[in-house]
DNA sequence: CCGTTTTAGTAAAGCGCTTTACTAAAATTC
DNA sequence: GAATTTTAGTAAAGCGCTTTACTAAAACGG
């Protein structure tokens, strides 16, 4: 208990009569020593509660054993749960996540980007929520070591790993043509993401192959939040309702949606269908229970973490790589065939 | 472009004419110099895109500019929230969070707080979910910089920040008295934690209050999980619902329980009235909307960092406070009047 | 028993920054 | 114009660890 600071590399060296340099390589593994010394310096550390210090090592080894993760909004369930699959995946491979949180603040992506220049962090998990001018992409080449999940950064050439946008498009393009839809709102968010454009796609194939080009799809473009949802549904409303179904593209819009449609005593699913995307909400106890495509966010968080610390970073031909990850539809209760007293056009 | 790798203060001094202690001195305010030479040193730093590395920084300075935030599980919506809020704290001081979560893994919550001893992290918000032998309260205390926040670790004399339990309980009491219940089954978290005994109290004054002695409060203890709902509106099936309204102590368990119920054909709130605890998810637009007590969950977080930065960690006498901060009761739809068909005993 | 290999370590130079203690030159005071 | 103060910096010692290059002694081979 001598000096009054915890106790470093040097006090368990002089506990066990040893030089630093030996206890520092035997605890890296980098010298194999005889039993008797090696127990030494083990009981040294043991008594001292040694632990090494993370800064010191951090900066001689010239990496940190922690992985950043940016992602728009933490408090969104979508993005909380893809937290927690990367928090859980990082931890069992003992690395640390350091959290960012963009929040729409402009130039925060931008400066946690550059966190990797100085292996305050070891690789990114990014995910953004708005187009890119480039200037995300140019940085995110040049810094390397990032992968982009959910939503697209479209020039960067780093490996992408996105759900099956089209994928989902089509299963609910598919199940509302099933219920006889042919006029549906699509409502998604920022026009130039790849999710909205890719749903958009899916949704169109889906009711084509039943109805061919008897189809009429409203599309409505805004941002993944409740408030948005609200404002949609208003200006559907506004519209005299051009639709006898509506697919919302993340759960806040679809929300947001019901939240005004239920004021306005519109009912789901007899006067209107909704389906929803993500399906992160405990939407199967809405009411109705919402039918929704379902990502598998633990999974994307996952493969995220993987593909961070699989890729080889060395060859650049092998980086831009582009992941699709399946989804799934979840049929509960809010689409039924369109209403007969719902007038269209 | 000179040297291969990312510039340091060395490059900077020397292309700007001076020496590494002038400019780390007056990046750090220590030392101030005649406008021609700031100018030199500034461009100097533009021109390089100079950025101090961080982990040569704490190393020398001791600290890490980071806070920890420990929380049991962060896809949980209400710990995502509270993250999201400290994140956000954090952030508009400058400062770094790093993410553990604890999940059930012993020992994990041990491990976390060690890293407050080589200033890995410059102080910890801690929120645990469940009683504490003695360990991690010996372990805060002398590890110190905690903050203790939504769930107690009884023995630790430091800050503690928690909802107030007892008026959220006792909120849901008087509510449900109002509508005449005095039969009522409170499904509570694991039986040791404050907040399962504090709700628990509250709601006992808040019917007996109306009812005097003439109340019967049935107890459930599990855990804020769905799954435990599920579990405990079972039993309480199997008890032959002795009670005409529950009492969920979080999103969770009432979302658990609402599950089962429904899938046995009860109604809510004809059959049974439920009241939750937390609103942090959806619940308004629940079948029926539920009626809850509201934790201002961001709010708690915002202060939990202020209390971490603001606490003079010092003076030990001032350490272990405990702030309550006021919850409010949302009315929604999920409580009416005892069924009368429900035969009580 | 001498040369060689193996064993069991060690000394010292960084990693990039901060900080304390100092100094040479210029400006001011008397 | 000598003494003092101010200005404008700087040298050097860490922070605690890793890593490279090296060495003294012991064991081995012939």
């Amino acid at each position: 208990m001598a000096k009054g600071h915890t106790p470093g590399l040097k006090d368990v060296a002089k506990a066990a009569g040893v030089s630093v340099t030996t206890v520092s390589r035997m605890l890296n593994g980098s010298l194999d020593l005889p039993v008797l010394t090696k127990r030494r310096i083990d009981d040294a550390i043991a008594s001292l509660k040694y632990q090494p210090n993370p800064h010191a090592r951090r900066l001689s080894r010239g990496r940190s054993d922690t992985i950043g993760l940016v992602v728009p909004d933490i408090a969104n369930p979508f993005f909380a749960t893809m937290v927690a699959a990367v928090e859980e995946a990082a931890n069992d491979r003992g690395l640390a996540v350091s959290l960012y949180a963009t929040l729409n603040r402009t130039g925060r992506e931008v400066a946690y980007l550059r966190l990797i220049e100085h292996n305050h962090v070891d690789g990114l998990v990014f995910v953004t929520n708005h187009p890119d001018n480039g200037e995300l992409a140019a940085l995110i080449n040049r810094t390397g070591k990032v992968v982009v999940v959910d939503e697209d950064v479209p020039l960067a050439t780093v490996p992408k790993l996105f759900c099956d946008n089209r994928q989902g498009g089509y299963f609910a393009g598919r199940h509302l043509a099933e219920f006889g839809h042919r006029h549906v709102l699509y409502v998604g968010g920022p026009d130039a993401m790849i999710s909205t454009q890719r749903r958009f796609n899916g949704l169109y194939e889906g009711l084509r192959e039943h109805f061919g080009d008897d189809v009429s799809i409203r599309r409505y473009s805004g941002e993944y939040t409740i408030a948005c949802g609200r404002e949609m549904a208003l200006r559907f409303l506004e519209e005299g309702m051009p639709a006898t179904a509506i697919f919302a593209s993340s759960d806040e819009i679809a929300i947001g949606m019901i939240e005004v449609l239920r004021e306005k005593g519109i009912s789901i699913p007899d006067d209107l269908s909704l389906i929803g995307f993500d399906d992160v909400s405990p939407l199967h106890l809405f009411a109705p229970p919402l039918t929704a495509i379902r990502q598998p966010v633990r999974a994307i968080g996952q493969r995220a973490l993987s593909l961070l610390l699989e890729t080889n970073w060395q060859e650049s031909k092998s980086l831009a790589t582009e992941e699709l990850v399946p989804v799934e539809i979840v049929v509960r209760n809010s689409v039924a065939p369109p209403s007969t007293h719902n007038k269209q056009r």
